[in-house]
DNA sequence: ATCGTTTGACCCCAC
DNA sequence: TGTGGGGTCAAACGA
């Protein structure tokens, strides 16, 4: 399951306008009952000069290219979480572990998986990688343990072992190892008593600057942090971790990274905004949820009217 | 009084 | 079978 390896990166981007519109005196003179404002709006853009249409235009032009790299940035984001996803999720070497050798199948997965985060360290701060392992349960089976491995830059003066990504943990116990100068801290998932998932978190060998975390199972509980009950988007080349709603500060964009098996490069984020297909994508997505808000549609003719001269 | 952290001791497993 | 190392337990401690 994906979604039980989430890390507590949510973005909210606020692009709607103001609900409430403040009282215009000489509009709400008069008005006995409140005209349809879209028509309102309509008519009154019939009636404007072609340089306030024009600059209107211009206006609305770069609000779409703003909205188009953006758009562009998310779904860049996405893909490459996608893709990433399809790597972690090929067999690995690494995976096929004896269940009756514990330890070894621990220590060559973190080998395997040390590796990689190494060399993704050039180019983000955060990088993250998982396996599958087979572990013996009470009645002789074997039940899959996924394995997540997650590297964090952090100030290299911060001594405490601690990663945010969204859980709430307990820890437990605290080992210095053999490879190690630095301790290695024992963390359980402490939101749900039955929930199976472990962590552990030590500074690298190689560069103390870095946070490795190694999660052990899957959450069975949702996240603590409250974003499920968004609505979900969906795009021709599937979901995007994004969703839009409207309430009464007005229309907000959560970009959900949760959702994601890895940590993002904010490196790649800014190349990934820039994409073409993802600010297309986004940009339709936007639409169709606007369009189909008639609140919106009321409250973005106001804010015209607003910017038109009193009538 | 409660909850989370610390830390020494213990257990289990591989070699 | 002994030894070493990693993982866990649980009492002590502090906020």
């Amino acid at each position: 399951m994906d979604t039980a390896w989430c890390s507590p990166v949510c973005l909210d981007l606020m692009v709607g306008l103001p609900m409430v519109r403040e009282p215009s005196p000489g509009r709400s003179a008069g008005m006995g009952t409140r005209p349809d404002i879209a028509s309102l709006a309509c008519d009154r853009a019939a009636s404007i000069t072609n340089d306030e249409a024009k600059v209107l235009e211009a206006k609305l032009t770069q609000m779409s290219e703003e909205n188009r790299r953006l758009a562009e940035m998310i779904a860049y984001l996405y893909r490459d979480q996608m893709a990433r996803h399809t790597l972690d999720g090929e067999p690995h070497a690494s995976t096929a572990a004896s269940p009756t050798s514990k330890k070894r199948s621990r220590e060559s997965m973190d080998t395997s998986n040390s590796g990689d985060a190494n060399s993704s360290k050039k180019i983000g701060t955060v990088e993250a990688g998982h396996v599958d392992v087979q572990s013996p349960v009470s009645d002789g089976t074997c039940r899959r343990i996924k394995i997540k491995r997650v590297c964090t830059r952090i100030d290299p003066s911060d001594t405490s072992l601690v990663v945010k990504d969204g859980y709430q943990w307990r820890k437990y116990g605290q080992k210095v190892t053999r490879d190690n100068p630095s301790p290695r801290a024992y963390f359980r998932c402490a939101f749900a008593p039955s929930c199976p998932v472990k962590k552990k978190v030590q500074r690298s060998a190689e560069d103390s600057s870095v946070l490795e975390a190694t999660y052990e199972g899957e959450h069975n509980h949702p996240q603590p942090t409250n974003t499920s009950e968004l609505p979900r988007c969906a795009t021709p080349s599937g979901p995007v971790p994004c969703s839009i709603s409207i309430n009464s500060s007005g229309p907000t964009i959560t970009l959900d990274l949760t959702k994601n098996e890895a940590q993002p490069d904010l490196n790649k984020v800014c190349r990934e905004v820039a994409s073409p297909e993802f600010q297309g994508s986004l940009v339709e997505q936007m639409a169709r949820v606007l369009t189909s808000d008639k609140k919106f549609t009321e409250a973005l003719a106001a804010a015209i009217l607003r910017k038109l001269p009193d009538y």
